[in-house]
DNA sequence: CCTACCGATCGGTAGG
DNA sequence: CCTACCGATCGGTAGG
């Protein structure tokens, strides 16, 4: 019988993911040494470098796991016969779930995109650019009148996303709004304007 | 008579600021190195030693200069007798007007700000929360339903700042929607999700 | 001949 | 306002 991995071998390359991204989220990616992701892991470097070939590697890494479960909440939310309105209330409170669940990877995505190589930059891009484009259909069937203005209706899902990515940044899911709240607010506020965008 | 500063000290020092934003912008705080900064300005990195402390101390005035311009804008528009919804507006011009015309240190705030020794971060984040606190006040004035309910009133308010602090990310002045459209668009977003707050 | 892993150290560059 | 350096640490790789 050929050998083959280690049975661990997926479960020591996510905590490797885990570890880079809590200490990407704190120092930055250039703040951060692949020697301080191996002494938070207890590890080797050379055994990170077994699992990665790059450090560049790891971020792309952490990055992609992170839009990727977007993309599939994303699908979840769109699936099914609810409206419109009702549709874009459940991708919201999934991607605030998890932006809370994956607060580091999410921080790591809004601050240290730039640090990525090119190509594999492109890749997690073009992801991005699938859930502003599903967002920005949403609110097309929630205001139609906005069908033929599309200027209009990409800017309303970039003041959206503008609004949701950042709370991560002063949001505090023990204070006095809810998350639930929370991204209900953003909503109304997002299909409120929109309204006043269809008008003018 | 004793010997004075050199008379182009200040531009010298304004040209170093500005040259170290352009970097950290593209670079990152920690991508960008001090010998970086000199290469750019033309200088050795003992000439930016004479002006500065330290690496750190330049990051910081990147940073301040940047907030007490939004905080002169943010008196502007509150000065005079407009109404509050006509001051929000006026507000959320000059502040986009600024993260246009000062595009690399409003990015270097939001990214870096980590990379702030403690005690001057916290001279910076006080003037960022005098900022929040403004638009929280405007908010009220627009709708006094919201007097009691400051959670709701702050939320508004960090989300009105998400909206308009990252369209630097992907804004562009020169497509469908213009500056000054952009800042309607997020005024009537938030008094209009405002109204539907107040209600619920 | 493979995968899994280590202690030690490489050539270069960082902030000061 | 410069060249010449420093202690330390960087990302990545050697032999075994």
């Amino acid at each position: 019988m050929a050998r083959t991995q280690a049975a661990d071998y997926d479960e020591r390359k996510q905590a490797i993911v885990e570890q880079a991204a809590a200490l990407f989220a704190t120092r930055g990616f250039n703040g951060a040494s692949v020697a301080d992701i191996a002494d938070r892991g207890k590890i080797s470097k050379s055994l990170i470098y077994h699992y990665y070939e790059s450090k560049e590697d790891i971020l792309y890494d952490v990055m992609i796991s992170h839009v990727r479960a977007l993309e599939a909440a994303a699908a979840d939310a769109l699936a099914g016969g609810a409206k419109p309105e009702q549709k874009l209330r459940d991708l919201t409170q999934l991607f605030m779930a998890l932006y809370v669940g994956a607060a580091d990877r999410h921080k790591v995505l809004l601050n240290d995109l730039d640090y990525v190589p090119k190509a594999r930059r492109a890749e997690i891009v073009q992801v991005q650019r699938g859930l502003i484009e599903s967002v920005r259909a949403l609110l097309v069937e929630i205001e139609p009148a906005l069908k033929k203005r599309e200027g209009v209706s990409l800017t309303a899902a970039m003041l959206f996303f503008g609004a949701i990515n950042w709370t991560h940044t002063w949001y505090d899911a023990k204070g006095a709004v809810s998350p639930e709240a929370l991204a209900n607010m953003v909503v109304d506020m997002t299909v409120a304007g929109l309204a006043r965008a269809a008008e003018g």
